[in-house]
DNA sequence: ATTACTGCAAAGGCTTTGCATTGTA
DNA sequence: TACAATGCAAAGCCTTTGCAGTAAT
């Protein structure tokens, strides 16, 4: 319960490794699905019920700044920040209108139009952010056949 | 002033053409570069100064619905939405950390990338957000060679 | 004559911040 | 011993909502 190993890799990055931050760590390390600040700050309180939800904030703001996290939007809805650990291979999320799952996509094609953007324009990217939402296969097969709710066709 | 083609095109929608969503759809006409609804609004009440905000907002949503404007969001604030005509070809948005102008970028990537993740995964697309971030040209040359901030590499 | 739409102000929801205190290095 | 980090509560910010009044069809 002492997780040296995550309080080593805090301190690599030059933070204090408070027992609140290990926490946070350990939940990142042990989340199957995408948890937002709320989500994270309930199972961190498990570890550790002394942390407060604006310390997770804080936490989560400078974890993301010395690249520990990657903060992530789903779509669909975008006014709530997700966190995933950043030692992941590059991803898409897809989100499912109607079952709810979200879908870790693997594509090559964004970093592709990167690398065409920045040869083609002298563009210099630094981030981006990639969502996409519609119906998984499952729920898809449950629809009309091009129906899809008040949005027929992708708009992107 | 009385812009009989945009009460037309409201109409069309099956929407009431009031005063103040003439001037808003007039606003997303005319405007060139991307607002808020703080920004519709400021511009709006210049057309119709009794206009309110919550209006601003419950005519951007009910404009959303029925397809006459799309919703994105702009790097890097991602807590503010943005509203842009939907009549514009599907293009993607690149915010330059230095000087903060928009770019809109055109690649065929995304959509190659729904096609194939379709095909693969029987995905059926309706929505999605694609907003970049970095550098543009002129300010990355006066930047050091690889640095680039907090953000060196594209952190997808 | 309906009833969709509006303005105003209040409420909501997520995130940030001020300040005194705690605990890491 | 410094000073980074914390907890709590209050504030911020954008957006939504309730309600009574107004205007489009």
């Amino acid at each position: 319960m002492n997780q040296p190993h995550l309080k080593a890799r805090i301190r690599q990055t030059g933070l204090r490794a408070t027992s609140q931050r290990v926490a946070i760590l350990q939940v990142l390390e042990e989340a199957q699905e995408h948890l937002d600040a709320e989500g994270i700050f309930q199972r961190a309180r498990q570890i550790d019920p002394s942390i407060g939800l604006a310390t997770v904030y804080r936490t989560l703001s400078r974890f993301k700044e010395v690249g520990l996290v990657r903060q992530r939007y789903l779509s669909s809805d975008h006014n709530r920040e997700y966190y995933e650990r950043a030692d992941k291979a590059e991803h898409y999320h897809f989100h499912c209108r109607a079952c709810g799952q979200v879908i870790e996509l693997e594509t090559a094609r964004i970093r592709q139009a990167r690398e065409e953007l920045s040869a083609q324009l002298g563009i210099r990217f630094t981030s981006a952010c990639v969502c996409f939402e519609g119906y998984c296969a499952n729920c898809a097969a449950d629809l009309p056949p091009a129906a899809g709710d008040s949005a027929p066709a992708c708009r992107i």
